[in-house]
DNA sequence: CCTAATCTCTCGATGATCGAGATTATCGAC
DNA sequence: GTCGATAATCTCGATCATCGAGAGATTAGG
């Protein structure tokens, strides 16, 4: 077995647990809001998308979470009612509903994940343009194999 | 705005992008042998337990997984029911349940994650020593970084 | 031995999700 | 135009995961 195996077998680790530990961020974002996890899941989505220039609509986000169209629609519902997000209906093709996110919700997810964020760049001030170009590869790389994974048949 | 934070702002994404595909794999898995999220959580939890050589309990299993006792035991019902663990009382504390995993799920599990395992080492085999030691230390950082956060309060 | 604490389980209620199918809107062919 | 096919969303009834409250069993400490 080769010395760097067991840095090797630490790295894996390493990343289930920070999987684990970042699942335990949205669940506590998500029982500060009264939501459950596959809201934030959906939140998150629409988020991302809207970011994107992508407008989410329930079929999209039915994908993106892996529900069906009945619960998406009770999803929405759900979230409509506490105010996070707006149905709006497509001009162009009217048979779309568009989803749009709230202001609030979007100060709220912004505090609490900004918050993180900006204390993960706090924590990259601690390497240089080299190391950072390493763990920006890594990183690739591992996605690419989880991706694969998460992908096949 | 120094040169870097685009990088920076990058790694972040590409953190969150892992996260969600590992999910996916997890989702998979469950998907393919017909459970839930929670169950897998909960067989990971147990597995990773065991490994620790802390037998798991119905109470620490509900801590790991974050559900009330009445769910746990549905939850310990619904795998002991296709065979995935066994209830034994503990001899030394009869009032405990040690929840051991079957042989068949160790297997599932194996064949799964350990293809996983097996394909992000192989991946690894880019990196020499020093590279490797900074993935390491860079994991450490943001893993400290997420806990704090999803302890917080 | 009592009493309090601990661990697990039972019961009834709530709510998230699903499958099947209804509804409304768009598109292409004629 | 208008008709059938397709697409996007929603409704309904059923199922099952989760929970709160509390019961039953066992242990630990005076």
């Amino acid at each position: 077995m080769a010395p760097q195996d067991d840095v090797r077998r630490e790295v894996a680790l390493l990343l289930r647990r920070l999987n684990v530990e970042l699942d335990a961020v949205g669940q506590r974002f998500a029982h500060l809001h009264g939501l459950n996890r596959t809201d934030v899941r959906a939140l998150v989505a629409i988020m991302d998308a809207t970011r994107r220039g992508e407008p989410m609509t329930p079929g999209r986000l039915g994908e993106a979470v892996e529900l069906r169209s009945a619960s998406v629609t009770a999803l929405v519902d759900r979230l409509e009612r506490v105010g996070h997000l707006r149905r709006i209906r497509d001009d162009v093709d009217r048979r779309r509903v568009v989803l749009e996110m709230s202001d609030s919700a979007m100060a709220a997810g912004g505090e609490h994940f900004g918050g993180l964020a900006a204390d993960l760049a706090a924590a990259m001030e601690g390497y240089d343009d080299e190391e950072l170009a390493v763990v920006h590869r890594f990183l690739l790389d591992m996605t690419d194999v989880v991706t694969r994974h998460a992908r096949e048949s």
